[in-house]
DNA sequence: CGTTTGTTTGATCTGAGTCAAATAAAGTGG
DNA sequence: CCACTTTATTTGACTCAGATCAAACAAACG
């Protein structure tokens, strides 16, 4: 009954149907959804592979569709009038990207590694919306999510070093990962230094010399090209929360 | 039909009645309602004056009513760990202020001025919303607008220089002023440097030394205290954009 | 009218940007 | 599979925008 209840009782997840399309259980769209619903939403959506590098959709387009990323990983980005671009966020297996209100997409979406995304056309977004009233209600607990995290991210890019930067966003990747039910301290982390660069406003040295320092410290490893490992995860987060 | 067309056409928005309490044709909850439904929201909703530096509501508090403000300007702050605040967001005349699907609010909201706001408690908003679907599209259309903005933000913040951003900034201010119907080029601007300087993720000394720098180019003046008129707006903008 | 709070301005310092060059890793086509 | 190109990362030297520290001034306030 009370619109609220949904964010209010995380534990009821659990019981949940698992969308066998999305895998969706995590954070997906769907989640709120029944067999039946999930069925109807099964049929009616697309699932395609991709490689790394493709963009999902690009900043402008009309946003005709919405998508939830089954496997891999994505970033959001903004072309500045200067031609910098800002990365406004990155995507994990799981999360829904592309759901606006607004007539166009507001970023550009790009796939960082190959990956599996779920496909739904907006007309068919806007058949299921009116058939199950409470997924609107999920559009709008996403949005909160997002807007929550934006404003987080807000935080961190306004007021702290570039170290603490740095750490918080190695701390963003374990919590991700977290959410998708992997509390692994051996970390896929598949941006490059100028990704996380734009995302931190600093510039792909100042990333490089933050995870080097790490790295000599004994905070993290990282035993493969874009994998990290968390060795200290109470020095890191020490130094994200500005208690260094 | 198309759960989108709310967005899709502002311009109907001229047509939609004016709630009396609210005074929110302009950004307010309850613009996509008709003249009942604003009877029944007016009839529950409650109006009271507060003065500055008031608390509508804490960080942490629950999150048991929405609000819009209908005469005044406040302020949206975090606080960080280390005990430094980051505004995260201003509110301007006829802004909704405290809706969230999360059990409690996110940060503080502070009145910089002395206004008037209209109270709606939960309970009532949930029944409003089971009555009235739109109203629910009508909080993600707000969410959506919200993030956008506070994305736009995170670019100012994360990639332009201290002039930039104070310029930014103005800009945001003419924009605001705009869409209360005011499109004047003398603003007010009740925050004071230090709460620039912690929206901008600057210090006030550089917020002081940016709006110093634009009264001496003639960009700006400042006729009376807490008060901007913007003189050469093109300047401003086209620092802001970084064509500088 | 004294006190508090906010603003301006100056002098100095420093964290992170910039520029540059050396590796290292990942593609790519023959 | 290997040479060759391209792209990503690291490291060093130098610079500068903006922070910090400090003090004078102005406005608001009880």
């Amino acid at each position: 009954m009370n619109p609220f209840d949904a964010v209010r009782s995380p534990e009821a997840l659990a019981t949940v149907p698992v969308c066998d399309r999305c895998g969706s259980r995590i954070a997906g769209l769907c989640q709120p959804l029944d067999s039946a619903a999930l069925d109807e939403v099964s049929s009616e959506s697309q699932q395609t592979s991709l490689t790394a590098h493709s963009m999902v959709f690009r900043e402008g387009d009309p946003a005709g569709r919405i998508f939830t990323l089954v496997e891999g990983f994505a970033k959001l980005t903004r072309l500045l009038p200067d031609g910098k671009q800002q990365v406004v966020g990155f995507r994990f297996a799981g999360d829904v990207i592309g759901y606006t209100t607004l007539p166009t997409y507001p970023f550009d979406a790009e796939l960082l590694t190959d990956s599996r995304i779920c496909r739904l056309e907006r007309g068919q977004l806007d058949a299921l919306l009116r058939r199950y009233p409470v997924l609107e209600r999920r559009m709008l607990d996403l949005c909160v999510q997002e807007l929550t995290a934006t404003q987080e991210q807000l935080v961190t890019v306004g007021r702290r070093s570039a170290e603490a930067r740095v750490a918080a966003f190695l701390l963003s990747l374990v919590e991700a990962s977290r959410r998708r039910g992997k509390p692994c301290t051996v970390l896929e982390m598949p941006m490059t230094r100028a990704d996380i660069a734009d995302f931190l406003g600093l510039t792909l040295e100042t990333v490089s010399r933050s995870l080097t320092a790490f790295r000599k410290r004994g905070w993290i490893r990282e035993p493969v090209h874009h994998r990290v490992e968390m060795v200290n995860l109470r020095a890191v987060s020490d130094l994200a929360e500005g208690l260094s």
